[in-house]
DNA sequence: TCTGGGGTCCTAGGACCC
DNA sequence: TCTGGGGTCCTAGGACCC
């Protein structure tokens, strides 16, 4: 006995495009791209032609000369999100979101008062199009990776049921990319050893394929394969990193500029952490030279916090310390993560957020000052303190 | 393919502790 | 002075997802 389907994955289709084409009716049945200097989101129309997601903008235009393409409003994404996501949770109390458009639910136990899955997932995606406007396709299994499958399959605006004894036929012959955690470079290594199929990697012995991609990947992909997974819709699950970049072209750019913008991505995270009571621990100061190699460059405090100081502070003192490697290799991309987040109240009172006393940055600077010498520190404290650019930077009182 | 912006998870080496 | 195994934390990198 395999258990029933009582796992939904329900997945907005084309999500940015859709919301442009239903607030702009003159957009319907056009091809739309969402973003500019690359494809954020492309409508189907585009999609037939070829355009696709993180396509350069101008490879785009030459596919499809005549879309329109309208920059992306965020505001307008996260309020169409909102609204679906009130659907989902007054559907069914266990939601698990994985994105900005997509979540898992699971509906067993709902028979009685809702119905069976199917007449849970009918409605659902009749909610969504009458009261948001949206198409949202639904795939309904016994685990939350087959229905991922199943939605994803179903698009677009579709919904596909797999019923637990037509699994196997469901999923072994498609291709191995459809596999959730299968990209370019594990698709490239299971080809070369003629592996194109799901059933054909099912066929491995899990050892081989823990061989050939890694234990964790390797076992994980191969239990998949074999129908195996036991992850249950998980409602507790919370953001363990939050981030904001900015790409910079490919100009020279001078220290000053850099400490500016690092300033701005991350007055916004610290505003953002706040907003949410959250802390974080670690600041990743995320970098794309010339060439468009990636690096990162990380600092843990002993403390959590979420001053926008001291956060700016070690931000600032990872600068520092990369501007060699940066004006030797040149700078295309900037970026902040701050991870190991925790709740607000889960920081001892003990050790206060503040620093009114100046304890607290003295002791951030002495860090960073073991860790990236004199020079940084200067200019982090410098930073730091400046009345004229620290406005957002003082100790906050909210 | 002249390359966004937001994330998750895993690996691996070194430091440090018992 | 040399030698262990095991665990955790930190840092850096990489694959992958939407």
């Amino acid at each position: 006995m395999r258990g029933e389907a009582t796992v939904l994955h329900a997945d907005l289709d084309a999500f940015y495009a859709s919301v442009e084409q239903r607030d702009a009716p003159a957009l319907r049945g056009r091809p739309v791209i969402v973003g500019g200097g690359v494809v954020l989101a492309a409508s189907y129309e585009a999609k037939a032609r070829g355009v696709r997601t993180a396509m350069g903008g101008w490879q785009a235009r030459e596919l499809c000369p005549d879309a329109v393409v309208v920059p992306p409003r965020m505001e307008a994404y996260t309020a169409a999100s909102r609204d679906v996501f009130a659907i989902f949770r007054d559907t069914t109390p266990l939601v698990e979101g994985l994105s900005i458009d997509e979540a898992f639910l699971e509906v067993g136990g709902l028979r009685r008062i809702a119905g069976t899955p199917e007449q849970i997932a009918v409605r659902l995606r009749e909610r969504v199009k009458t009261e948001v406007g949206l198409a949202i396709s639904v795939g309904v299994a016994r685990t939350k990776f087959l229905a991922k499958v199943a939605s994803a399959v179903s698009k677009p605006d579709g919904l596909l049921i797999v019923e637990p004894e037509r699994e196997e036929a469901f999923l072994l012959p498609l291709p191995v990319e459809r596999l959730w955690g299968v990209g370019a470079v594990t698709a490239a290594k299971l080809h070369g050893l003629g592996i194109h199929t799901v059933g054909e990697l099912a066929e491995l012995e899990a050892a081989t394929a823990e061989r050939l991609l890694g234990r964790a990947a390797g076992a994980h992909l191969h239990a998949l394969a074999r129908l195996r997974d036991p992850r249950p819709v998980d409602t507790t699950k919370r953001r363990g990193s939050i981030g904001s970049q900015r790409a910079l072209g490919n100009r020279p750019r001078t220290a000053e500029e850099l400490e500016v913008i690092l300033t701005q991505i991350v007055d916004r995270l610290a505003r953002r952490l706040r907003d949410r009571d959250r802390v974080c621990r670690t600041v990743v100061l995320r970098l794309r030279f010339g060439d468009y190699a990636k690096a990162t460059r990380s600092r843990s405090l002993r403390t959590a916090t979420d001053r926008t100081a001291i956060l700016l502070l070690v931000a600032q003192g990872l600068l520092s310390a990369a501007l060699p490697e940066i004006s030797e290799r040149g700078i295309t991309l900037i970026g902040i993560s701050l991870s190991h987040l925790g709740h607000v109240d889960s920081v001892p009172p003990e050790l206060p957020l503040d620093w009114d006393d100046g304890s607290q940055l003295d002791t951030v600077l002495d860090a960073v000052r073991d860790r990236f010498g004199a020079a940084s520190v200067s200019r982090a404290a410098q930073l730091g303190r400046d009345p004229g650019l620290s406005a957002p930077l003082l100790p906050e009182h909210e």
